[in-house]
DNA sequence: CAAGGCGGTTTCGTCAGACGATCTTGTCAG
DNA sequence: CTGACAAGATCGTCTGACGAAACCGCCTTG
């Protein structure tokens, strides 16, 4: 029946499927892994040494995450976007790091800490190497301050980061409208906020119908 | 010497964790399942007729999706919202039907044939039993005249049907909100929709903290 | 020589059983 | 009544197995 509510999660070892789905993302931002390739369970297997039940329920959740697609017995792809389809995420991710800045610039009105934010925005401005982390803990940040656990759980659903696996060198820099987004949270400006990651989304969308198709799935 | 020959599915079953997981979801929305009920892997085996792996599997992609919360050693859980997660829940909710909505606009202007999504919203209003197929069938017409697939994948990971499960008699109606919200896709007009979209949403938003505590996990 | 069908091989979907680790619960001593 | 311990239930992961579907190469046929 309906019994107690979730406790705090136990400290636990990050071990289990989470090693492979953490090194997968990480690999993809690496270009160790690219999108559009094919990933097979005895291959999955044997590299990580894992049994096929894990390998197995690490791909389920991947393919939960959008990172990955599943066909009947034909086995996972990392999702390679056609051109419609990143559009389609960029639309997506406009409203919701919308919504992230101006909950974040309301919770700086409201007295929240905007330190943290700033931090990891300076730190990925100068971050030559290891950018990925950078950025990760940027966003972390940012939604953090927000405090709305729904976008926690859905913003690494956007594959954002598969559009940036696939575009590698070919997007425009967002250095500018990121720093923007920032100090209008810093200013608790919820308008400015909101209006600063949709500046920071659109110019992506825009650049989209310029990029060779070789970038892109086939529609 | 291995036991018994691996059940021959019959196909009439249309197989798979699917059966699982369309079941739960349908049964959060008949009340068969609740809130905060606890689903153990050896009770659902059992109920389903299903291996571990196939049960493990479905969990899994509940789990991805936000209906059901997993707990280290602990089982999974249907999610029991908190009163600020269901808030937040609705926030999020509000920016993505507003650009459901603003794409169906679009398109209508575009030339698309709204006439889908009237039959469906009619059948809605019109419905007195199942009225959750009724609904299914409106959001779809929706979210498929905006041609948004990122949409198509997110919008059922917004767990409303879960606090409509949750609320159940509790909640204000939105039935007007919702036609304002058709017509203005009819109309072709993007920013009437989505702003339709918003002020269906709010109400919600706005009634929540009248509602009993007993409806809602603790913070 | 090209097109198409056939069988083998690979991989997937699902199941069963097992083992250690961890959480829950019931009981008992203080 | 509280705290501690033992028993049981459950979970995470592994191994092994089997049928089914898809892929690939070969061979036949027109």
């Amino acid at each position: 029946m309906i019994t107690d509510t979730p406790r705090p999660r136990a400290p636990t070892t990050p071990s289990g499927p989470d090693t492979l789905v953490r090194d997968l993302l990480q690999g993809l931002a690496e270009g160790r892994y690219a999108p559009g390739q094919r990933l097979a369970e005895p291959d999955l297997m044997t590299r990580y040494r894992l049994g096929r039940s894990t390998v197995r329920e690490a791909l389920t959740r991947l393919a939960a995450m959008g990172i990955v697609t599943q066909l009947p017995h034909r086995g996972a792809h990392i999702r390679l976007l056609s051109r419609r389809a990143a559009r389609d995420v960029l639309r997506v991710t406009a409203p919701l790091l919308g919504l992230a800045a101006r909950q974040a610039a309301e919770a700086v009105a409201a007295g929240a800490d905007p330190q943290a934010l700033r931090a990891a925005s300076q730190d990925y401005d100068s971050a030559v190497e290891n950018r990925a982390r950078a950025r990760a803990r940027y966003y972390r940040a940012l939604t953090s301050l927000a405090g709305n656990a729904e976008l926690d759980r859905l913003l690494p659903m956007l594959q954002v980061h598969l559009i940036r696996a696939q575009l590698r060198d070919n997007r425009p820099p967002g250095r500018g409208a990121r720093q923007a987004l920032v100090a209008a949270v810093i200013n608790a400006d919820p308008d400015t906020a909101e209006a600063a990651a949709h500046a920071h989304i659109q110019p992506l969308i825009a650049a989209l119908p310029a990029l060779p198709d070789s970038l892109f799935a086939p529609e």
